[in-house]
DNA sequence: AGTGAGATTTGGAATTAATCTAAAGTAGTC
DNA sequence: GACTACTTTAGATTAATTCCAAATCTCACT
């Protein structure tokens, strides 16, 4: 099964058994809180919206959550320089901005025969099975 | 000027000292290090190097040349994922490969046209002061 | 329903890369 | 030769993340 679309919520218990894991509550909050707002959340930001569901909620439990979902393929880490890591929910192939004031992060649409232009840059004898384009610039005032 | 070309090292006591900076010998070690062998080092590997041709080269000299280089664009920053930054001292608008075994990482030309495909992807109101690409992947056996 | 095995969560300690701090060293200027 | 600003240095500190070992939970099986 390829994965071309965000998993709806009921969804990713089955994806998560798929990988015989089981669908905590604590997973499936962490999950929705990346769903539910669509920013490029830090784990520190998910731990304050998931403990406003559950205030128990640890961070530890937060990190952990956020590690099974990326083996899971459920959501995607995305890094900018040293700062911490964010977790998109977007599994299209996809690029990102980083507004430098702001540090704000969205997403960019790229036609798939771009990433393959790009994937065709490599020398022979390198073979990428994933490509990174980030752009770092300032949104209109 | 615009820099198309990695200095020669006696240029860079030029570019130095245009920003009003030293050339000081720790700070001209240091660029070599990363002009004689092109990998993209560590500081921590950059500070091995240093310290064979300066053995009393502190670590935080080190980062703190390093941080002054790339102020004064004779060397950039390059990250992947949250490993240890590492240093490039090739100014051309140009990719990365990171072979995910091994760790190192080898420089990819891009043609300019495909950056300005990619800025055109840009929705109006934000603008990219630059564009990051990197590739993961392996190295053919 | 009760038990045991394994998975999961949790708080706190540990790690790592990088930055900060403040003292000591250097170099160009008067 | 003293003044000054710049630079280097060792060590302390920070920030994000990972590790650890104990507590809790879940599920399968009796
Ligand atoms: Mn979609
Ligand atoms: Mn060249
Ligand atoms: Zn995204
Ligand atoms: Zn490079």
């Amino acid at each position: 099964m390829i994965v071309t679309e965000n998993m709806p919520p009921e969804a990713v218990a089955q994806k998560l058994s798929e990988s015989g894991l089981r669908a905590t509550p604590q997973r499936e909050i962490v999950y929705r809180s990346l769903l539910t707002k669509r920013d490029h959340p830090t784990a520190e930001e998910v731990f304050a919206r998931a403990k406003a569901e559950m205030p128990t909620i640890s961070l530890a439990t937060v990190y952990n959550c956020l590690e099974t979902l990326v083996q899971c393929n459920l959501i995607r880490q995305v890094n900018h320089e040293r700062g911490p890591t964010r977790y998109c929910p977007n599994l299209h192939p996809h690029a990102h901005f980083r507004d430098e004031q702001t540090g704000t992060m969205v997403d960019i649409d790229v036609p798939a025969d771009l990433f393959e232009r790009l994937k065709a840059l490599l020398p022979t004898g390198l073979s990428a099975s994933s490509v990174e384009i980030t752009f770092r610039g300032k949104t209109q005032p």
